[in-house]
RNA sequence: CGGAGUGUAGCUCAGCCUGGUAGAGCACUACGUUCGGGACGUAGGGGCCGUGGGUUCAAAUCCCGCCACUCCGACCA
């Protein structure tokens, strides 16, 4: 049985159908706030040590920076000002008191506090202080953190008011090192997606409206969803000498000059998440990619008759223990025997709805014939779903058998992506018509609407234009073929390749 | 912050028009039979009907205020 609402009936609530049928998160009652849940907390743990192992590996040292920001650090970068200027959450105040039997606020702070949207300003006022000398160059810092912008419109995972991100601020000498690092790193973020979550992107470049503000160049990575639909997992921004200037970041060069510094920072949030959901869930529920599963294999007994318990209970104890010896990806693997008092075909299909990669079934019947009872969660709906395997054979193939999966989730996305890309649209009418059809999902008959990859003139009245087709470019992608055609909006000649869609 | 809608059990909702002691399904608890593609029986627990006021002998139900949430816009990792 599927979910309620499947990815053909209705996307978006199949989106929330997936979350709560996986017990990965729910909306708190705190406004505008989720909780993770700690199937959902643990696909972020997974994805933060396999980024946080790379960030270190690139060069980085993790700190904390606090999450108050005066109001005034707002105000030193012009354009952060302008871009940053709306949803945030300010405390004004200091302490609460009774009044008329109700508390309320009370010590109004004489400079409001900004609960931290970025940290870009704070972290600039600390390397102005760290840098006096091109010897104290680069800095090169990372902080894992919480921040707050105030959404009005929250969806779990995608857009709440807190979530769960990593900040990348770095510092150097000169222009061309900056640059090369804000690339380096969203080479980082684009190889965690392909190679960790399995997920394929497309990397690239905002156009200039689209900018972080006060940034030179802001560099991303875009992810399709299944219903066609954009979605950036991973931004890295050439801020250039504008921090260091509003900041003060300077140092003394070697010829005895004093220079900016040229900063960078870069970031991935626990959108991540729903950007998993939509590129490998279906409609039973979650699949997670081996990779990042906070449990790879769950052993699920089969209890016919308490005379039988105890036998049982020691051949599935042995094989997890044969299981946790092996290695998958460097590390050994998640498996765990689900000993809780309910029924088994129950614990089966809520690890089908989590998404858990293996659940093994093991009961009386198979002590006598030394297998095990394996279903793969990707072949749900083919015969290959289920399997019966010689003990043996899956200890000790069970590495490769996790790598096939992943690969597998890998290349299904990846089929999607290269399906759903349409290339052959060459005039703005053909453009018109093609974005004014809907569709929830692009799995299956091609022509849906998803991504059109084309010209773009980069004439600024081209941005209401795509807002009335509700779309955007959302990036200007790196393999450029520098050949000239009309630009897809105004017919106009133009030699920019970038891609369309609609985004989250 | 604009436009629309909804608030009744943990969840999904019925009841409201036409006022008269609070309902269903799922979930939960106990016992039994089950358990290898989403079990069944029996018994049970659980609600200040969003909130404040008004009308009335009597309000989930009618009237007024407030609050919250959801969806569509603006904003957005």
């Amino acid at each position: 049985m599927t979910l309620q609402n499947t990815r053909e009936k209705n996307y978006p609530e199949w989106y929330q159908n997936v979350i709560s049928a996986a017990d990965m998160g729910e909306v708190s009652s705190s406004p505008g706030c989720m909780v993770f849940r700690p199937w959902g907390y643990g696909i972020w743990e997974r994805i933060q040590r396999a980024l946080d192992n790379k960030i270190k590996e690139t060069g980085h040292e993790n700190c904390y920076f606090p999450i108050f920001i005066p109001l005034s650090y707002f105000q030193k970068e012009a354009n952060h000002v302008e871009g940053f200027a709306k949803e945030m959450a300010i405390v004004t105040h200091s302490r609460l008191t009774m009044k008329d039997g109700k508390l309320v606020p009370d010590g109004k702070l004489e400079e409001p506090l900004i609960v931290r949207p970025t940290s870009e300003t704070i972290i600039a006022d600390s390397f102005s202080k760290w840098i006096k000398s091109y010897r104290d160059l680069p800095v090169m810092i990372n902080q894992w953190a919480n921040v707050v912008r105030w959404e009005m419109r929250p969806r779990l995972f995608l857009r709440t008011r807190e979530f769960l991100w990593q900040e990348g601020h770095t510092a150097h000498a000169t222009f061309e090192e900056a640059e090369k690092e804000a690339k380096t790193m969203l080479g980082v973020y684009a190889s965690v997606a392909q190679n960790v979550l399995a997920m394929p992107v497309i990397k690239g470049k905002k156009p200039e409206y689209d900018k972080f503000p006060g940034a030179v160049d802001t560099y991303c990575i875009e992810a399709m969803m299944q219903d066609g639909r954009s979605l950036q997992a991973g931004t890295s921004h050439f801020l250039g000498q504008n921090f260091a200037k509003s900041a003060n970041i300077r140092f003394q060069s070697k010829e005895g000059t004093q220079e900016y510094a040229y900063t960078t920072s870069w970031g991935v949030t626990s959108r991540l998440i729903g950007s998993l959901i939509m590129t490998h869930a279906d409609d039973e529920g979650m699949v997670v990619p081996p990779k990042i599963a906070p449990q790879q294999v769950v052993i699920v007994p089969i209890i016919k008759d308490k005379s039988t318990q105890n036998e049982v209970m020691l051949y599935a104890t042995k094989l997890c223990s044969a299981l946790s010896e092996k290695f998958y990806d460097g590390e050994k693997i998640r498996v765990k025997v689900d000993t809780r008092d309910k029924s088994s075909v129950d614990k089966m299909w809520e690890w089908t709805r989590k998404g858990a990669p293996i659940v093994c079934e093991v009961g009386s019947r198979d002590i006598e014939n030394e297998v095990v009872m394996v279903r793969t969660r990707t072949k749900i709906n083919t015969s290959e779903w289920k399997q019966i395997i010689p003990l043996n054979e899956f200890i000790n193939l069970i590495s490769s058998r996790l790598e096939d999966l992943q690969n597998s989730l890998f290349n299904v996305a990846k089929k999607r992506l290269l399906d759903n890309q349409r290339t052959d649209i060459k005039t703005a009418e053909e453009m018109k018509d093609y974005f004014s059809q809907q569709n929830s999902w692009v799995d299956g008959a091609k022509g849906k609407v998803a991504f059109v990859r084309g010209k773009w003139c980069e004439d600024p009245a081209t941005v209401e234009k795509m807002k009335e087709m509700k779309i955007s470019i959302r990036c200007i992608p790196e393999d450029q073929t520098k050949k000239e055609g009309n630009c897809l909006l105004t017919n106009k000649k133009a030699v920019l390749d970038v891609i369309y869609a609609r985004s989250y």
